[in-house]
DNA sequence: TGCTGCTCTGCAAACGTTTGCAGTCTTGAA
DNA sequence: TTCAAGACTGCAAACGTTTGCAGAGCAGCA
């Protein structure tokens, strides 16, 4: 449609202040030895042209980007858009701008991990996010001379930020089992799910070791998968409500789990907490209006943290494992497991 | 830490397989006049040596960046979170890589709008969900050559994808007349949200307009903003409750205020739908576990199309308006307004 | 006055592609 | 046998920056 004006270079401004091409980009970048009139008079016909560095250019010859990499299983759940928020917004407020790449299906997946290591000529780092790689594929990345920093889990190679979810397991079921529990049922994630994904392991880990911590067996039969859906948690509630010797209360592994499963109970006309309690992970808006107890996560702050590090790696500043960590995770109490107000 | 060691250029693939430059060039990206026999050597050889073009240097050399940025006031909103979700499929399926961009605050917005002009020199296209510009600024970037598409709200100058809001607010409200109650609160927007938003009025509108069809009157004290959160919705819930005359039945310009709303009317000990009936918009995955009754709404699909069409735009298929149109906003009836089963 | 060292500036070589143009070679038709 | 057209390839000029190096000017000091 509209004719496409070239936009000026930095020769223009050259030329339109009287000095050479070199002097232009050095004052404009604020380097030193350039004598502070002529600095301001570049600054000044710069601004007149509407002047701005073409970013392809300055890539080409500097070899940095400016750019970073976010890959996480998906960029819509609420975990991981809120992780997205927070290291987003940290690299904007640095000058960097952020590609968001969700991995939904193991094809793409596999695809992306398997040039990975291109990706030092496309972004200044990456943030990969509850993606599991196996150590080899570190390595290999970490011989590419690819800057990196996990989320959610860690490798030998690069620095992690990571929640501490045994810790969240063990938190939701000890309050159970300091409630007078000893029946408890558990909702799980997909164990079949396409992306190795080290979450649901862990926060097991915490729950069979809160259990096992109070002198209490794991019954199998107890464990039912959610798929992380609020429809699956519905669906995973019933199975154990069928049960024989059902529950007196459960650890959903997501607040959206929880909410399909309160929801289950109440369609049997059974009470919360009194004749089943149940407790979240996350602290998803909802969950207060749904007086849900649960662990409260701050993906929001955890993803600013990975940002950090990664400037932190990228600038060379490489104090490795120095980051300050994440608030932990952090139980809190709703009447979804008492009805003693808080 | 590890030596990055140089990856392959151009020039290296070329010594290797006897050719020139020129030739692995376009043996590569599958253009015309090349022999097939040196493109399979050629291809054979850059597969060897693991080389693949540097973007930077392609970039500069094409004037295309296979970037597009998409600049929302949220990336972790229910709606943005699956409007991004749906168009970064899209764009990476077509090759591109997405820019997340939000602008949360009243200053990174003006900022970003101001040199968006500079825009068509990083990235390729330019996707503007919900964030209204003036038709001056929309007129500067149409002359500026930017290639833009703009979601949630039109401009004169570009192709743009919407939701019909107008039918939202209408259809919600108008189940609630033909339900009978005459006497409808609202739960909006917020109306000093730093960002122009004309999702809000819109919505309005159709809430007032189906009133009038039905020959009802506007209460204006019966508008409460609830700032688009659930806690928010809860607040203005409770305000509606505590009128001397208060309303039998609520529109709640979203599903996150509805639950909110939910709750408030529940704390009192009131009845759903018996005593109030209520209404959201969006179909948040929660809304069937609450039995929600809400107009649902497709930002997956939206944020595809948007995608889409910014590719046909960038790709010079001028089709302009001709791209097809998203699911029409949808009513779906739960027992939040009625208990006959559905 | 001559020398040293500093500040400021410009020249020109990268950076790694893409692509217009021209040249060579082959093929087939006249 | 000659010629034209087409297929294939290479040369070299962009693309718009950054930056190492060197030179010019100048001040201060011996």
């Amino acid at each position: 449609m509209s004719e496409r004006r070239r936009s000026p270079s930095i020769e223009d401004v050259a030329r339109e202040s009287g000095v050479s091409v070199a002097t232009v980009s050095r004052a404009l970048r604020g380097l030193p030895n350039v004598a502070t009139s002529t600095r301001e008079r570049v600054q000044a016909i710069a601004n007149e042209l509407g002047y701005r560095a073409d970013p392809s250019a300055a890539r080409l010859a500097t070899g940095r980007t400016n750019l970073v990499q976010i890959a996480s299983p998906t960029v819509d759940g609420w975990y991981f858009s809120r992780f997205l928020a927070g290291a987003i917004e940290h690299l904007n407020a640095n000058g960097y701008e952020a590609i968001a790449h969700p991995l939904e299906d193991p094809g793409s997946r596999d695809d992306f991990l398997n040039d990975v290591g291109q990706v030092e000529k496309r972004v200044d780092g990456l943030i990969l996010v509850d993606l599991n790689i196996s150590e080899e594929a570190a390595t290999e990345l970490s011989e590419a001379g690819v800057r990196l920093v996990t989320a959610g889990f860690k490798t030998a190679h690069f620095p992690s930020v990571i929640v501490d979810d045994y810790r969240v397991g063990y938190l939701a079921t000890e309050h159970l089992i300091e409630l007078g529990h000893s029946r408890i049922g558990l909702i799980s994630g997909q164990p079949n799910h396409p992306l190795a994904f080290s979450v649901p392991g862990l926060r097991l880990a915490g729950f069979t070791g809160a259990l096992a911590a109070a002198g209490l067996s794991v019954d199998p039969e107890l464990e039912q998968s959610g798929r992380f859906t609020a429809e699956g948690g519905r669906l995973a509630m019933e199975r154990l409500l069928r049960m024989d010797e059902p529950p007196t209360a459960v650890f959903a592994m997501s607040d959206e789990m929880a909410f399909g499963a309160i929801r289950a109970v109440q369609d049997r006309g059974m009470k919360i907490p009194k004749e089943v309690a149940i407790v979240g992970v996350d602290d998803h808006e909802v969950a207060e209006m749904a007086d849900l107890t649960t662990v409260r996560l701050y993906p929001r702050d955890l993803g600013a943290l990975a940002a950090k590090s990664l400037l932190d790696v990228i600038s060379g500043d490489d104090d490795s494992d120095s980051f300050g960590n994440p608030e932990p995770p952090h139980l809190v109490v709703r009447r979804s497991t008492t009805t003693v107000n808080e």
